[in-house]
RNA sequence: CGGGGAGUAGCGCAGGCCGGUAGCGCAUCUGGUUUGGGACCAGGGGGUCGCAGGUUCGAAUCCUGUCUCCCCGACCA
């Protein structure tokens, strides 16, 4: 019987609690990485596969490029090179060998040295850069449409289950372009995938943004952004897609023919989600009995408790009917699991799969047989209903669709609660101490100000949203003159 | 890298100050009774106490060193 930590008692390790005890990760051997376990890659594959259609549906194809990136690849397109350089993983030798003096033991064979270091990839813009060189002549070759699913590697300091690990899974696009317009279009055709993917899929409500130059892409000329905010009122970067101008066509030389046959850079971008979005379903929507998973992408979304009698013609009566129901929605398309388990009791198995945050549960005993009734409850409310076997599919259908929305509306009546406009120093101080959330502020537009205000408070300016209205104004900080508000938080 | 915490059975922990050959809860196994919100009774199995040295007749316990993990901060998606 594993209880969790409250929401109020300690959000960090109730998080942790979910993640562990809910199964989707466990911690490894291996400092700062994590296992992701069978439930919580169910999870990420659901996503995958979603956004996977997505990006083929806007003309994109999956390729695979090398883990590895030879240095002097990595260090061509300098500012990316610098803004990655703290965090990578380096292979300098290629061969282990026996300790002579430490029978049993192995060490590094210093015969076996590169000549050349191999990063281990924090991202993938210079070893795909370097290979589009050869890919593009003309601009009958552009653009280039393409999505990879991989591992990435940073060694960041300090690690949190999913929300920043030091390997962790992502899909990264590169595409390439003849047109600055073109690509800054897929620059932002691929943010509202992203956005649409948060809000249908994930039931998460994100703000579309652009990102300030100090919290700019390291050799981007413009970043894009989703943020969605936390039940403990920190902001989180769930999406980024990048305007990388020509940056990367100029460190790779990259060019191509136009139609007037003037030798020309090609425009680039990129764009990324990463398995950080399962921290930011769990932190959205779970509550202190567990996880909450929003029907649409859920593991599981379905599962079906016995009631156990001991009378066998009344175990069958409920195995037949029980595996009746689970056949008629999995016809529907809906992921429906059998509990049948007679080791387990009806309530140890209600807990774990509100633990588990499964969306629906029903639950048949003879009592609801004879009454041509079964026991529905769903997870977000816990509310439970007695619904008539008759058109219960429809039903169970109807309930996933209302489950979906009323979390999403849910999480969108808590993040814009937590829009606050601050007029004062004071006030912005106060709301970010306070309960935190998104403080909409005037800033006067300098790095030094915004570097100023992390320094005192922790809040970092999360994006200009996309679309802001232009109203005068005075920075928050500063008191310069100012044309529009901007999205603070403190943020994961 | 700085600050804090922790390594004892699969998990969570006690024991340590005061050295005498390891214990509790959960889980697990067997049998039985149970089953509509994390069942109960009885019996059983499972640990070179993170690692390496040292002190001692004897070390989970004392001393020295070392490794690892977690949390908070600096770095970052």
């Amino acid at each position: 019987m594993s209880t969790l930590t409250t929401r109020a008692q300690d959000y960090s390790q109730w998080y942790n609690d979910l993640i562990l005890k809910g199964g989707l990760a466990d911690y490894s051997a291996v400092r700062g990485c994590m296992v992701i376990k069978p439930y919580g890659y169910g999870l990420w594959e659901n996503m995958r596969d979603v956004l996977d259609k997505m990006f083929k549906d806007t003309g994109h194809q999956n390729a695979y490029f090398p883990l590895f990136v030879p240095k002097s690849l990595f260090e061509a397109e300098e500012k990316n090179a610098e803004g990655f350089a703290k965090e990578c993983a380096i292979v300098t030798h290629y061969r282990l060998k026996t300790d002579p003096n430490n029978k049993g033991k192995l060490i590094v064979d210093p015969s076996a040295k590169l000549e050349e270091e191999l990063i281990v990839r924090p991202t993938s813009e210079a070893i795909i850069w370097s290979t589009y060189k050869n890919w593009i002549q003309s601009y009958r070759d552009l653009p280039i449409l393409i999505n990879q699913w991989a591992n990435v590697v940073r060694w960041e300091m300090r690690t949190r289950l999913f929300l920043r690990t030091a390997e962790f899974l992502w899909q990264e696009g590169h595409t390439a372009h003849a047109t600055k317009q073109e690509a800054i279009e897929e620059t932002e055709r691929m943010l509202d995938v992203y956005a649409t993917f948060a809000e249908e899929y994930m039931a998460l409500p994100v703000i579309r943004g652009v990102k300030t130059p100090n919290e700019r892409f390291a050799g981007a000329e413009e970043t894009y952004c989703i943020e969605a905010l936390m039940q403990d009122g920190k902001a989180l970067q769930a999406g980024t897609s990048h305007f990388l101008g020509q940056n990367f066509a100029k460190a790779f030389d990259v060019k191509f023919s136009d139609k007037d046959n003037n030798l020309e850079h090609v425009w680039a971008t990129s764009w990324g989600v990463s398995t950080r979005l399962i921290g930011a379903l769990v932190m959205a929507h779970s509550d202190d009995q567990g996880l909450v998973m929003p029907p649409r992408i859920a593991p599981l979304q379905v599962v079906i408790v016995p009631i156990p009698v001991k009378d066998p013609a009344g175990k069958e009566r409920i195995d037949n009917k029980a595996l009746e129901i689970m056949n008629a929605l999995k016809a529907q398309g809906i992921s429906v699991k059998y509990d049948n388990d007679d080791t387990a009791r009806p309530g140890w198995k209600f807990a774990e799969y509100e633990l588990k945050g499964v969306p629906v549960r029903i639950a048949l005993g003879l009592r609801d047989l004879d009454n041509n009734v079964v026991e529905v409850a769903r997870r977000d409310t816990k509310e439970k209903t007695s619904i008539p076997l008759e058109g219960l599919t429809g039903r169970i259908e109807n309930l996933l669709t209302d489950i979906q929305s009323n979390l999403y509306n849910r999480a969108l009546a808590f993040r814009n609660e937590n829009i606050v406009k601050a007029y004062t120093w004071e006030e912005f101080v106060a709301i970010l101490d306070g309960k935190g959330g998104f403080v909409s502020a005037h800033w006067d537009g300098t790095p030094e100000t915004e570097d100023k205000i992390k320094e005192m408070t922790k809040a970092t300016i999360r994006c200009i949203p996309l679309n802001n209205p232009f109203e005068d104004g005075k920075c928050i900080l500063t008191g310069a003159p100012s044309k529009q508000r901007v999205l603070f938080a403190r943020a994961y």
